[in-house]
DNA sequence: GGCAAATGGTTAACTATTAAACGAATTGAG
DNA sequence: CTCAATTCGTTTAATAGTTAACCATTTGCC
């Protein structure tokens, strides 16, 4: 409206500028959000959401070091009532059990219940080709290069505090 | 508990496998949760959250078009309701305001108010700032690298449907 | 002109997520 | 032993996201 004719940058103060570290920082909340877009249909052919699936999987990869539920909240990176409010949701869908460790009454251990196990071992069957689908856009070398930089990218933030 | 000795997979049974494929997109939720974990204490700093940056970003840049609710809910690719509900906390916080159609009664034209517009001048100046923080773990060139597998990956998913 | 179909937005019910406040159990200093 | 501090889990209130059902408006066929 006014700034007239004199002035020498464009329409540079009504848009942020579009530069390498912008474009990356969106590439990956799109590339994510087309993960998640290829993610939530298949999982509910199952029966549970990406996040369920998430913490089954935890839930069974520490089934033998008894995970407390601030153990499971801290492997996901997620916060402490989270994780009660979806274990409560996976207990009623009888897929876990939470059982209060008898030497310590304020924790509770969860275990994959047998419908659990069995659930997960049916996804496993599939999984594979699920996640082919999803890099089929990309060549052999193109994963192993995207799987380096964006871990670069994460523990470059994760690492840090020595 | 069955299976005994002359089975010749180890414990695969009960893992799903590691591919370059399963690397790929787990680094790709990794990479995306160091973004959030970064952008929210952020935008918390100016009183809003990362989808309501987005969407006021959006809203600014079409801003010459007079964007429908629908519109938006399109250009962000997430639902209409979505867009509904979100717009009703921007509106009430004073940043954007609803203008129906005269034309059309059924549309909703979103336009930024001037507080809507200034407190983005206000991101924006420190927005590169941020945005670099991001990708400090990355060279320029791998930025850019990091840029087209991810994109790459996106639109093999996005463009198909031609 | 009138009514069925399509379109735009909203509401309801649900899952996921957070921070803050809270309750119960344990630990430790005295 | 006792009581304060800590720890673990839960509840509450909020935002973000989905699908399904709903209401209002417009379009179009007859």
């Amino acid at each position: 409206m006014s700034n007239p004719a004199n002035t020498p940058q464009p329409d540079l103060r009504d848009e942020y500028p579009q530069t390498p570290a912008r474009d990356t920082v969106v590439a990956v909340v799109r590339g994510y959000g087309a993960v998640q877009r290829l993610m939530e249909p298949y999982f509910a052919t199952f029966g549970i959401t990406p996040p369920q699936f998430q913490l089954l999987t935890v839930a069974n990869r520490l089934k033998n070091d008894s995970p407390t539920q601030r153990r499971l909240a801290r492997e996901l990176y997620v916060s402490f009532p989270n994780v009660t409010v979806m274990l409560g949701r996976l207990e009623e869908a009888g897929l876990i059990c939470r059982r209060t460790n008898p030497d310590d009454r304020r924790e509770k251990f969860v275990e994959l219940t047998r419908s659990g196990l069995l659930l997960l071992r049916r996804i496993w069957k599939k999984h594979q080709r699920q996640l082919d689908r999803i890099v089929i856009g990309l060549t052999a070398a193109e994963q192993v290069q995207l799987t380096g930089l964006l871990n670069k990218l994460t523990t470059s933030h994760t690492d840090e505090p020595g």
